[in-house]
Parts: C-alpha cells; sequence; structure tokens
DNA sequence: TATGTTTTCGAAAACGGTTACACACAAGAA
DNA sequence: TTCTTGTGTGTAACCGTTTTCGAAAACATA
C-alpha cells in the first residue's frame, strides 16, 4: 500500500455514459435530450435546463460515430501529406485545418512518405471514414501513372459520395471529377527568370526539379519562355534535374562546376535545394551574390534565415490549403464533383541574394 | 448543351454501397460477409471467393462510424498541436503519424494557435470522436493554470475510457493519470553551457524562453548548474526571456547590446531565435563566431542551414513522437491511465558557430 | 362544454456494421 | 442406427445517435 502512488480509480473500466443515460437520470426521453444539444426542435425551458444540468454533472460529450451512423454527421475532411515535415507542405496544411476548424471540424491526415501504394492504402482508409473530401498535397510523379492514379481516387470516392481535391499536384484531364488549386509555377519560373535576366545575368543555370514530373517541366517552360524574350534558347547544359532535397542541391552545383559549365546565376527549384547550393558555391570559394547569384522558389521561412537572405518566389502556401479546404467543405456531399482548376498567383519577393555578374 | 464540360454522372446522389449489398449480390447473408472481411471465423473456400469477387466489383469499403459504432473500431489516436508550421512540433507530429501508420490507424489533428479555449474545445472534439488518447504537442502555459487544465482533461479523458499523453509540456504531480513524454531539458542546456564554459567563455547571453514558463526556468536551471560547477553564478543582466519566434531573438540580443551588457557568447532558446539573434549579431557588426558564439536548441534542419552552421543541442522530436504514440497505442482502452512519465536524452551537437573567445 | 390548433414530448425505426446464438449437415464413435 | 462432435451459415439483437410519426397536453375559439 505504501508503494502504490496509482491514481485511487486506477484500473477501473471507464464506460464513456450515452444519452440514455442522461435521458434516465433527467427523467425524460432519448429524443428530448438529442433535441435540446442539437437544438432541433423546441423544448419547455423547465426540461431544457433539467437536461443540460445532468449532461453537464456527468460530463456527456456525444459520440461523432453514432451521429454521422444516424446521418447527422459532420461533414469532415481528410488529408495526406507527403512529407509534413516539408515546411511548404507545414504551411498548406497550416491552412486546410486553419479552414476547417474554423467551421468546426477535426481534420484527419496520413503521410503517405511519397510511396503509391501507401497512398492508396490511405485513401483507402480516410474512405472508410467517410470524409467528407480528401485532401491530397503535395507528392506528384510520373504524369501519366499520376493521371490514372488519380482518376482511379476521383471515381471511387465520388462514388462513395466525397470528393478528391488536390494541392500542388500535376493538372488533370477535364474528363476527372476532382478539384485541384495550385499556383502559377509558370508564371512564377518566368517572372525570375526575368528578374535574373533584367539583372544582367545571360547564363543561368536551372534546377527545375524531379525530371519527368511536371512540376520541373513547368517551370523549364517558363524558364524558356524568360529565356525567349531576350532572344536567347536554353542550353541543355545550364539544366540540371534534382530532387527538392538539401543534398540534390549542393550535389548539382558541385557536379556543374566540375563539368565546367559556366553559369552567373543559379536557380534553384526549393528554397531547400537553394541552400544546398549555397553550401556548394561557399566550399568552392564563390561568394553569393558577388561572384553568382542565387535564387529559390517557395518562399518559405528558411529564406530569410539564410546569408545571403534568399531572392525567391512567393508561393501562397497557406492560401492554398485554406482555398483547397473551402472548396472542399463548400461541395454538397453526395454530389458528384465537377471538374474544377483554381491557380493562385506567385510573385519573385527580391532580398540580397541575385546582384549584377561580376566584371 | 455544348458548353457542358461536366462529367457524364454528374449531380447524380451517390450512395455508398452496403454490406448489405454486398451480400445481396452474392447471395449469402451479411454475417457471411463480415467474417471473411474480418477473417474472425472460418468460411468455405467457395463463399469466400465469391463475397471477395462482389466486394471488388461495388468498391466497397467498410463504414468506419457502424464499425466502431459496434464495438469493433480501430481505436484511433489524435494530436493536437500549438502551430504545425513550427519544425521540432512538426517533426513531432510525423512520429507519432508514423507509428500510427504503421499501425494501420488514422490520425486525427487539430491546432490550438496556443490559444487554451481552442484547446478545450479540440479535446472535446477529440473526446466525441471517440480517439483511444489525446496527444499534445508543444504550446506550455503558465504552469499552476496549465497544470489544473491538464488534470481536467486527463479526468475528463479518463472517463470516457480514454487517456491524455503530453509531448514537450510541463511536468503534472504525480496524482494526475496522464503519460509524459519529455526530453532531458535541464541536461540539455547544462550541456551546452558547460561547452560555451569549456571553450572559454564567461559572459554567457542566455535567452531562456518565455518568463514564468516551465521550460524557461528549467533550462535555466541547467545553465545555473553549468555555470555553479565552474563557481560562477547567473548574473542577472544575462538572461534576457522572449518567445519562441525569430524576431525575438533579434530583439533580444538589440536590447542587450544597447544596454551595453558585455557577452561573448549568446545561448539561443531555440534554433530559429539564434537565427534571429545571428541577424542582429551581423547588423550590428559582429562576426560569428569570431568575435561572439552562438549556441541553438532543438537541431531542426535550420541550425545546418544557417551560416556558419549552428552548434545547437539535439531534441529528438521524432523519436518522442514515435513514443507517444506507441505508448498511446498500447494502453487498453477503457482502463484508467496510471501517471507515468518518461524522459528522452538530448546531446549537443557542435558545428560551427562557437569557438573560444576573442582577445 | 365541445372543438380545432398549436406545442411539446415519447416510442420506435433507421443508420451499417459485429457477434451470440441457433441450426443444418457432414463425418466419426457407440 | 443413434449419439456426438465439428464445421459453416443465417437470424437477430445490439452499439448510440437522429428523426418521423403520432399522442397528449395546452391553449384558443365558438
Amino acid at each position: 500500500m505504501t508503494g502504490d502512488r496509482n491514481h485511487e480509480a486506477n484500473g477501473a473500466k471507464a464506460r464513456r455514459s450515452t444519452i440514455r443515460d442522461v435521458a434516465a437520470q433527467a427523467g425524460v426521453s432519448v429524443a428530448t435530450v438529442s433535441r435540446v444539444l442539437a437544438g432541433s426542435h423546441p423544448v419547455s425551458e423547465q426540461l431544457r435546463a433539467k437536461v443540460l444540468r445532468v449532461v453537464r454533472e456527468v460530463d456527456y460529450v456525444t459520440n461523432a460515430h453514432a451521429k454521422s451512423l444516424a446521418g447527422a454527421g459532420q461533414l469532415s475532411i481528410a488529408m495526406l501529406i507527403g512529407d509534413i515535415t516539408g515546411a511548404s507542405f507545414a504551411h498548406a496544411a497550416k491552412g486546410v485545418e486553419q479552414e476547417a476548424a474554423s467551421r468546426g471540424s477535426l481534420t484527419l491526415v496520413g503521410s503517405t512518405d511519397l510511396d503509391p501504394a501507401r497512398e492508396a492504402a490511405m485513401v483507402n482508409l480516410m474512405r472508410e471514414q467517410g470524409a467528407g473530401a480528401v485532401i491530397l498535397i503535395g507528392g506528384a510523379s510520373d504524369l501519366a501513372e499520376h493521371q490514372q492514379r488519380m482518376a482511379r481516387y476521383a471515381k471511387s470516392l465520388n462514388a462513395a459520395g466525397s470528393h478528391l481535391v488536390l494541392c500542388g499536384r500535376p493538372p488533370l484531364p477535364p474528363e476527372v471529377p476532382a478539384i485541384t488549386v495550385d499556383y502559377d509555377n509558370e508564371g512564377g519560373a518566368f517572372a525570375m527568370t526575368s528578374h535574373l535576366l533584367s539583372a544582367g545575368h545571360r547564363r543561368i543555370l536551372i534546377l527545375p526539379g524531379v525530371e519527368g514530373y511536371t512540376t520541373a517541366s513547368i517551370r523549364l517552360a517558363g524558364y524558356t519562355r524568360a529565356l525567349e524574350a531576350y532572344g536567347m534558347s536554353v542550353e541543355p547544359d545550364l539544366v540540371v534535374h534534382t530532387t527538392y532535397e538539401y543534398g540534390e542541391g549542393a550535389r548539382a552545383v558541385r557536379q556543374a562546376l566540375e563539368r565546367g559549365v559556366e553559369f552567373t546565376a543559379v536557380f534553384a527549384g526549393s528554397d531547400v535545394v537553394a541552400a544546398g547550393a549555397l553550401e556548394a558555391l561557399r566550399s568552392a570559394g564563390l561568394r553569393v551574390p558577388e561572384d553568382v547569384s542565387l535564387a529559390g522558389y517557395d518562399d518559405i521561412p528558411l529564406a530569410r534565415d539564410l546569408t545571403p537572405k534568399l531572392t525567391t518566389v512567393h508561393v501562397p502556401y497557406e492560401e492554398i490549403g485554406r482555398s483547397a479546404a473551402r472548396l472542399a467543405l463548400e461541395r454538397e456531399p453526395g454530389v458528384r464533383g465537377e471538374h474544377k482548376h483554381v491557380v493562385l498567383g506567385t510573385h519573385v519577393v527580391v532580398r540580397q541574394s541575385v546582384a549584377p555578374p561580376p566584371r
């Protein structure tokens, strides 16, 4: 007895009290309790007060499962993220969570770790939960395969009275019933490339992303368009594909340097890739921006923390998340969703990492 | 008709198919379907195959709400985060999500925005969802008030057959039935202060956190202990309280500089506070680490990206999250939880931001 | 007082699963 | 043959809500 530091009631089975318990203790029917709680039908002030008192006494909370089974459930939203640890994804996630919370509903999350199999399994789990919509954030892949997979999800989700919304993923053919909200990726790449060109740079090393992925090719398109506006064309040596990881940025510029390709600016595919590139530039004895200029993409907090502060293109991730959630929640459940595509603007935010080229 | 780009079946009400539909179409009873799906009882191979075929044909998924109502629900876990956007929280969140996913269950999330009212509302929402456990991550506050609030949550959660687990929050009195998993905060502060002292620093500006909060006072305790081991005592001018935001780090050192307090090293309360401090130091014309050394806390990816790379104390956030989830999931639901406290180790990782003091 | 209206409330049927129980039918033991 | 035993299968009760429907009560009207 002396060594027992545990709680007095420790080990006792705890049963959650139900609406029937409340009804019994208040001397009314379950229907009445339900009505005062939902405010769906008028109840005399007398009973109302008694019910509320009992509810507070036994610390009753309604069982959400039973409620949605009975058809009055909050339509909830589920989101699937490649990696919460990525700042841009986290901001988008925050946006959807905020919007959902402001409407009183919780959010289900899962992460795929960029694995299509896990993604499919998670979508299934979410379907079981009866999510009103599932939002996929980030984590693209090969275009054709991606479109097939998404079409499958959309069809299956629609059949269950729910819908699919995609954030920052490749666009879908108009016949697949899904909502996509994306940012102006081509425009961002175009704007930044133009910024670099107007600063005087002519040889810009671009790290557009993963080869064969849509994000990369779209950025390349923007880069190309900007170059052509200056009467130039893209030089193959100046584009090297990378993933979005730190180490890849470093590897890419190291490799370019070793090959002897000349450039006065590097346009990284993300801010963290830019951080990696910065590291590689530094250890090669190059100063930024005096010797070579550096630009990023995303505008996550890191951009401000780098030395020099990173010039980058701003992507409104949080707003993307909010839009996605809003769109998802506004769709009437049980109605098949039509195709919809909304794109949010980007712009370059200039800080200290780009300067005119040397000489 | 020409302008209609919508899906053919658009607008049709979609009804999710039930176990009864499957049973009818396969010519068996609902019990049989349930049994093949759950594998709970033997079913002849013939029926089994037929059922599975129909399941695939109609793309049936079981209704999770109905399942948990019937008592066979996956016990799920819910987590409440102050701000997903913070890297350390995000890593912890990733840990819990991973652990949960590896056991086949989704995670519910909500964010409190550090608002106690929203926190309480969210805990209630989670209780309604029947979460097997609620994990609170980050977001401390005044100690006494915090303890009261947590005791209330723990009691209410226990009464409903669930439990409370806290990550990186102030410790609780042993009589409150909750699990807390934390890192060795005092030890981390002690180790880093010792590291700084052994490098030769004697006047170390410390930014321990928010005044009156436990995290701050514990770190101060570690700092003090290290100082005393060198026969020194803490000088009030050298401790300035801040929140964990970037701007606060900058403000704090700027203020110290203006007041003319002398120091050769600053020990920031988090890596992002360190980033802010770095900025302020730089704009005051001080070089890091030549003129003043800088140390952080957390060891998030940012630490590696700063210039110079930040020496900091490593906190195993992801592991904390995993432990929390494991502990939560292993507790038998419906049994009142006892009090438990697990603490994970920290260590200093030395990089480039500390050097011997000048002269 | 008798009658029509309006309120307020309770009984019971869903919702979509799981599972205890009963039962049919086969094979092996007596 | 008859009695067990075991294996598969179906019937129906139950989980905790919401909601329809109808009854009772209260009030207004004639």
